[in-house]
DNA sequence: CTTGTTGTGTACCATTTGGTACAAATTAGC
DNA sequence: GCTAATTTGTACCAAATGGTACACAACAAG
């Protein structure tokens, strides 16, 4: 049997991403973990939310632990932005899985955990925001070379999902990353 | 009362944008509409998937007159992608409003809908790459560019809603709109 | 082996889901 | 103003929803 909490949030996060959060009904989640509604609300006691909160806990954990935390080292900043974007193709499955907190953002569960999704993008910009301007970039277009590159991530997810063409996500992947190389700062 | 079927397919799409389709429930349609079940099914027979149905036809429409056709004027190509990005800031509401296609495309419904999904981003992209190429870029770079600026554009309404901000998507635009200019299109 | 704790499955619960039946109301056409 | 078609509200339906109760199994500690 599964019985580790941590693999259990594995896979409701893949049922998360496939249907939101109204969309995962408990019936898909007991088929998929295998465990009956009692193991389950053992593990969660607050239900399908508190599901959803370990799940997003999980990932906001995962970003800070294999992205923002080895972009904060004050030397070498390249090298920080480069994993990162490494790391989320990794992540994200070359383009094949979607974003849980882009999914939830635009769905019922955007009123349930508004803070959790604010965090996660809050976080994201505002690491990589720094990260560019030791790189060299100037504050202000530090910023928004932040933006665009988490919004293009987005965006890309979005489109490559909706056309089934995971390659769509690689080449953004590779136009955001020069993007915030040293040859387009100012 | 509202009684005509394309303003109830205004506050169906509004429904829809916010909750999703799994999350939007026959409960509070029938609440925003002021329509009773029998006014609901009568209008549209196939009942919640044809109302979902309704909304997709009537956003691919809305775009196809708004935006592609102007787009495909043959002379003043750089006027017709100009007005789309006008027209696009106007759509969406300069930020606060949320694209329908894109909550489908993370949601349940990309599985019911993907053809039409799919359809509106293929048609959009497309449009867009030879609207770019009649205006001066070399083939690839106007299919890469349509879309860095389709992906752009939801990728910052996803940030946009995440964080509660739509000047983020107002900045997104001012960015792509600068980016489809003749100077960087090598 | 006993005991207490931690897991787990099953049966059940009220509520809500999307959808139907149908009679009453409304609106035509004449 | 009468009839026939179109609209509409209400009551109802089976199925599924998320959640609870609880008995039983596993398992450790003594």
């Amino acid at each position: 049997m599964v019985t580790e909490r941590s693999d259990v949030t594995q896979i409701l996060a893949e049922i998360f991403r496939e249907h939101g959060y109204a969309g995962a009904s408990l019936s898909e989640i007991t088929n998929r973990t295998g465990l009956g509604k009692g193991s389950l609300y053992h593990l969660f006691p607050d239900g399908k939310e508190g599901m959803a909160r370990a799940v997003l806990f999980e990932v906001a954990d995962w970003f800070e632990e294999n992205v923002f935390m080895p972009m904060r080292a004050p030397d070498n900043p390249d090298g920080g932005i480069d994993h990162m974007f490494t790391e989320v193709l990794r992540f994200f499955d070359t383009g094949r899985r979607t974003c849980l907190m882009g999914a939830f953002a635009l769905d019922d569960a955007r009123d349930r955990f508004p803070s959790e999704i604010q965090a996660y993008f809050l976080d994201w910009t505002r690491m990589l925001a720094t990260a560019l301007r030791r790189s060299g970039f100037e504050k202000n277009a530090a910023r928004e070379a932040a933006e665009e590159v988490v919004a293009g991530i987005q965006g890309a997810l979005v489109l490559a999902r909706s056309l089934g063409d995971p390659a769509i996500f690689v080449r953004a992947i590779k136009r955001l990353r020069k993007r915030t190389g040293l040859d387009q700062q100012v």
